[in-house]
DNA sequence: GCCGTTTTCGGCCCGACTGTTTTCAGTCG
């Protein structure tokens, strides 16, 4: 997958020319691209060998041929001559908060910095102030920018964000003079990782807000703070921005602090060909001036002649298209799902009894689970040998009768060899309700090998999943390499369902490969992959996957009632 | 550098906060 490499050149390539004060629209061309890239889910390869590069947007002839160039020779040429005229530091210290081109190049050139410890110590010593255009002041904030940068690297996982930004906004909601209030950003996006918590609060008396807001005790720094515009960095490293207007105002403001960016860009684009104006106060007829619409975002969209995207739709995917013909899909939604058929008990590596589980499914208004420990060959996770999961299959069937409710089924996550059989033979996957086959082993494969492995496993007439198909872990792992298509293909004309796995740190498959997946034909599971009782809250995470991936009910095995899902299972693979 | 239901040339999203300035440039989202 070269996409991640061209994302990067992309994204240097506008640093570069930032620092060369080039036209600031062929800079955001470049940015464009690269956001574009990001959002693919197929390698961009592929699509060259198709020669499609220019019906993605934002690439045209000068772009595509340096795709082209990449994939014959591993090098942009125009970039590395970029980047031998441009010192690496100088680049690097665009990464420094408040530093952008102007002012890195301004220090640069006069103090010539050769890293970051040596620019501290500058700053420390008092020579950034004697630049022309900088004072103290400029000179503090570049160091505290350099201490900053190094707290706060990376990015959060929402699974940790979303419940900071709900406790932020509960608290926030009971301040006095508040009319409304909502988290906004990537995290009203649902998006996997999050930079920083955006919160929006209506209100006209915004200055007592700001005030109270700064002065937390669990604030670390201040970054800004204004009438209607405030930035803090919290004590455990996140940076949350609040921002207050009018409540006349929310809909528009909360529109534009939702993003993303490019949807937003699209949007207002839209607005400009039809006369209008998007500003976060609202949408205006550019020839009166007058205000048309603001107070909800569904009046906004009402207004540009669209039906209303929830947030999770819009990252310029074709969403605004889609809406503006009435063709969004009608979203999946956490109250759908019936069922989860991925949970581990103490029998292998969960921490909770078989029992605990089943009831803390129930309080959360499932109505099936399928308990599917580890298999044999995961010693770490204590996998279950063919007698110890006979054992629990005699387990589960009794514990079933006595529930009411819910109900509860055997399984198993057997493990995918390395060789692509499984780690159980068919006479006993036969005894099983529902098996889930996943990969633990062998990720350094190489592609043809790992796809031969899955495709495989979906071969076998027992195997109705494939669990977490890509393997990765965000922040820790990549996904390991597979031909996608060729197992998208495989799971269609096998019956074989593909997994969203709801844990945090997982969200795999990931939203665009999801996308392509039930595009293709494939149905899709969310599933938990609970470890603990209470990690069945993780599911509105893979709610939020399968919705950004555009997936309707239809597309999720787990929608089924368990009588339907009995009548497909019966059906599958005979 | 991209793009076209006004255009193949001339546009390209819009505003808040900060610091160093006496009216604005730089940075950020």
């Amino acid at each position: 997958m070269i996409n991640p490499l061209i994302v990067e050149i992309f994204d240097d390539i506008a640093l570069l020319l930032e620092l060369q004060d080039d036209n600031p629209f062929r800079i955001r061309a470049y940015r464009r691209a690269s956001l574009n890239v990001q959002a693919l889910s197929e390698d961009l390869t592929q699509i060259a060998e198709r020669g499609e590069l220019q019906s993605i947007p934002g690439i045209g002839v000068d772009l595509a041929n340096k795709i082209k160039e990449y994939i014959a020779t591993g090098k942009v040429k125009f970039y590395e001559e970029l980047r031998k005229k441009t010192p690496a530091f100088l680049l690097e210290m665009l990464d420094i908060p408040g530093v952008g081109p102007k002012t890195a190049k301004a220090i640069f050139e006069k103090l010539k910095p050769k890293n970051l410890k040596e620019l501290e110590a500058m700053g420390r010593a008092g020579k950034i102030r004697k630049l022309p255009g900088m004072k103290e002041k400029t000179e503090q904030n570049i160091l505290e920018g350099i201490l900053l940068l190094q707290k706060h690297r990376g990015r959060t996982l929402l699974g940790k964000a979303l419940p900071l930004a709900r406790e932020l906004v509960s608290q926030l909601s009971g301040f006095k003079g508040v009319n409304g209030i909502s988290y906004a950003g990537s995290t009203r996006r649902m998006c996997e990782t999050i930079r920083d918590i955006d919160i929006l609060i209506a209100s006209a008396a915004s200055a007592p807000i700001m005030d109270a807001f700064v002065r937390r005790k669990d604030v670390w720094k201040v970054l800004a703070h204004g009438h209607t515009k405030s930035s803090v960095v919290m004590k455990e490293g996140l940076q949350v921005d609040l921002r207050v207007v009018d409540k006349d105002c929310f809909g528009a403001a909360l529109l534009y602090f939702t993003g993303s960016k490019a949807h937003n860009i699209q949007l207002r684009s839209l607005a400009k060909k039809r006369g209008y104006k998007i500003n976060e106060y609202g949408l205006f007829s550019v020839k009166s001036n007058k205000r048309i619409a603001g107070r909800t975002e569904e009046e906004m969209y009402k207004a540009l002649g669209l039906s209303y995207i929830p947030p999770e739709l819009r990252e310029d995917q074709g969403e605004i298209d889609a809406a503006a013909h009435g063709k969004l899909p009608r979203l999946v939604e956490k109250k759908d799902i019936k069922g989860d058929f991925h949970m581990h008990s103490k029998w292998s590596d969960g921490a909770n009894e078989i029992e605990e589980m089943v009831a803390s499914a129930k309080k959360r208004g499932l109505k099936h689970v399928v308990l599917t420990d580890h298999s044999q060959s995961l010693k770490i996770a204590n996998g279950l040998s063919p007698k110890r999961l006979l054992q629990q299959i005699e387990i589960v069937r009794k514990l079933n009768k006595k529930l009411s409710g819910i109900t509860l089924l055997a399984g198993s996550e057997v493990d995918i060899l390395s060789d692509g059989s499984l780690d159980f033979e068919d006479d006993l996957l036969k005894k099983l309700d529902f098996v889930v086959a996943s990969v633990h082993s062998g990720f350094k494969q190489s592609k043809e090998q790992i796809t031969r492995r899955i495709v495989k496993a979906m071969q076998n007439k027992y195997v109705r999943l494939i669990g977490h198909p890509t393997g990765r872990l965000l922040g820790e792992r990549n996904a390991y390499e597979v031909d996608f298509d060729a197992v998208f293909k495989a799971a269609r004309e096998t019956n074989t369902a593909l997994e969203i796995n709801s844990y945090p740190q997982r969200l795999d498959l990931n939203y665009t490969y999801a996308r392509r997946a039930h595009e293709m034909g494939v149905m899709l599971a969310i599933d938990t992959d609970s470890h603990t009782h209470d990690q069945f809250d993780n599911l509105e995470y893979g709610v939020a996957t399968a919705r950004r991936a555009w997936c309707a009910k239809e597309n999720i095995l787990n929608c089924l009632d368990l009588p339907e899902l009995k009548k497909r299972i019966a059906k599958q693979k005979s």
